[in-house]
DNA sequence: CAGTGGTCTAGACCACAAG
DNA sequence: TTGTGGTCTAGACCACTGG
């Protein structure tokens, strides 16, 4: 309620989540419509209709036009992640942060990539492989290929000291992406440059970016032993 | 544009991504307050604010009362993902669905579990151990505590047919809970349950619910070897 | 067809924070 | 102090879809 006296979106938001706390409207069960719900808290329809759909978005709500409200069934709860560029994921936990590029090259682009950057067979395209450290120890590495036809001035950066990460962040604004999240055992080659056992389990992101229907750079990071990625729901 | 001719906020949206990407608005640049942009646009400043704030809870834009409303410099991405019931995760994925109870009883509770769901030391928890299978292979295994003072009628739910995950989430809403994702390596016992070889790399997702600062349960799901968790930005 | 949510409008007041 | 976003209202029209 607000100084006002009036009930604001989140005060029925609240009222709302207690109702389904409590059970008054139990699951699958139809709620009143957004007319007779304004009258009865007193505010405006509209004021109800934000409440309604943020804890529908929350995915507590099913809401279909016509078919009115209902309390969903098997709530799928939405969690949602915050996806920082490394360098500010690293000083946010008040490490100091660094970079080392570990190769950057033209280099033919293998098929896993060819498919993820939509790239012709025998197509080449940019590798760029670095490591980001947290107070001088190893956090990330990352792998990464880079489509040339979807980026200018691509060849004048050498990425010594700023990671593709950030770059493409600034040079290349995108409209859209996929990620995924897996456990996978470290190969060698990462192992080492992680400086991490052999056979250690690793979290790693997959992610591919694109603009527009363009491809514009797909990476792999491989973070070391430990990390942990959180929300709250 | 709506049949109308009005211009509808995700309309708006789209014209306003698209000075984004084509840094018309650069980063870190004042963009024109609400007011100003419904001239422009013709229409209200409501449906103005309604396009800017969803473009906002994306990451791309800050707004701040008085400051105005600035292009962010580093896009913190928000990504979605949806939590389903397991049930329905696998039966999505158009797999045949099984459970099978592995361990259920009153334990005392570890200090790892007490400090979670904040039990005093020496007191006891139910502890519910089960694999969750998709066509008949081992999907992920539940490792969980339940708070037994959190939850009615605990001991005549015997967990053989349902699972706690389903069970919990009919019984008992909650009102909040954190997540965390990390790979872990299995362990020994985990291994011979989920039926893979020791030392594979496992998914693990950590995850701890409460109702109105009362801890309910922790749970720890890990997942077969080859699970992705994937989603869209 | 008709009921319900989805959205737009024009105006108003308010909370917050920069200067 | 004052400008900017945050929100509420009352009314209206529309889109979708269940029956």
């Amino acid at each position: 309620m607000s100084a006002n006296g009036t009930v604001g979106w989140q005060d029925l938001q609240a009222k709302i989540l207690e109702r389904l706390h409590t059970r008054y409207w139990g699951p699958g069960e139809l709620i009143p419509g957004e007319a007779e719900l304004a009258k009865e808290f007193g505010c405006a329809r509209a004021t109800v209709n934000r409440a309604l759909r943020s804890v529908a978005e929350a995915g507590l709500l099913d809401r279909r036009r016509k078919a009115g409200t209902r309390v969903a069934v098997h709530p799928v709860r939405k969690a949602t992640l915050d996806i920082p560029i490394i360098r500010k994921e690293i000083e946010e936990r008040s490490f100091d942060y660094g970079y080392s590029l570990l190769f950057r090259g033209i280099k033919k682009a293998p098929a896993s990539c060819r498919s993820r950057l939509e790239l012709e067979v025998g197509a080449t395209a940019l590798r760029v492989e670095a490591l980001h450290t947290a107070n001088g120890a190893p956090y990330v590495l990352e792998e990464r290929w880079i489509n040339p036809k979807a980026i200018d001035d691509l060849d004048k950066e050498d990425f010594m000291q700023l990671s593709a990460n950030e770059w493409l962040v600034m040079k290349a604004s995108f409209s859209g992406g996929d990620i995924s999240f897996s456990a996978e055992l470290v190969t060698k080659t990462q192992a080492s440059r992680l400086r991490i056992p052999e056979g250690s389990a690793v979290f790693v992101v997959d992610r591919k970016t694109w603009n527009k229907d363009h491809a514009i750079t797909w990476a792999k990071l491989t973070y070391a032993p430990g990390y942990r990625m959180h929300t709250l729901i």
